[in-house]
DNA sequence: TAGGCCATCTGGTCCT
DNA sequence: AGGACCAGATGGCCTA
């Protein structure tokens, strides 16, 4: 694929300024050359010069700018109709990306952050969701062999409910994107903040991590 | 001033 | 046919 062929914005100026003005064109090519399409204006000087040509011809061309007249007035109305479906999918699609940007608002705010942190960027907010979920649920395995080990089974129980359906709510799961592999080998606040990374362990972790995540998992912990 | 981030526009593709 | 989704292009704004 050559980058530089198919842009875009050459083809929709292409698009934009191809069709019926060029018929419209005072530039365009004498009405009476063979095959040349007629624009108005010309047209006109043509039945001025078939006046003392055979009826039979004028007639004949008369039928012909009718046509070219329909055809161009057509092409208006097409121009006119491809214009107001640019607009209402322009529309759409501001839609789609604004809720987009709402969604990942609404995941900014159950991230933990602090006051004085600058507002997370896009791609930030989503690798530290990623982090973040994936310490939560290590917090949970650390919390699920404590307890089995105490036999504080039911408590297990409802710890556990709670945030999981929170999380299943908003985001589709890790397993289901990509893998953590694939975003450990990205650039995150976590990642870039610390050593932390999802294939270390909590140990390794709550020392060094992000403070928000240090924050958030050691209440976490306190709650068990 | 270069680079990053973002919003918007746009055409293409897929789906209903 | 029309809408949703996607990726590329572009321009504006901000910051180091």
């Amino acid at each position: 694929m050559s980058p530089k062929s198919d842009c875009p914005q050459i083809q929709r100026t292409e698009l934009y300024y191809e069709t019926p003005d060029n018929e419209m064109s005072p530039s365009s090519p004498p009405c009476c050359s063979p095959g040349s399409p007629l624009s108005p204006a010309q047209s006109e000087d043509c039945t001025l010069a078939d006046r003392c040509s055979h009826p039979r011809e004028t007639d004949r061309k008369r039928m012909r700018v009718k046509r070219m007249r329909s055809r161009v007035k057509r092409d208006g109305t097409v121009v006119k109709q491809r214009k107001n479906r640019r607009l209402k999918a322009n529309d759409r699609e501001r839609n789609r990306m604004h809720n987009l940007n709402s969604a990942l608002d609404s995941l900014r705010s159950v991230l933990p952050t602090f006051p004085d942190d600058a507002k997370l960027t896009k791609i930030e907010t989503l690798r530290f969701a990623h982090n973040y979920i994936w310490a939560l649920s290590e917090t949970l395995r650390m919390a699920d062999q404590s307890l089995l080990s105490s036999g504080q089974q039911h408590l297990l129980d409802s710890l556990k409910k709670f945030p999981r359906s929170c999380l299943m709510m908003e985001l589709s799961s890790p397993s289901s994107c990509a893998s953590s592999s694939e975003w450990d080998s990205l650039y995150s606040p976590l990642s870039q903040a610390s050593s932390f990374s999802p294939t270390g362990s909590m140990d390794e972790l709550m020392p060094q991590s992000h403070p928000c995540l240090r924050h958030s998992t050691s209440l976490a912990v306190e709650f068990v």
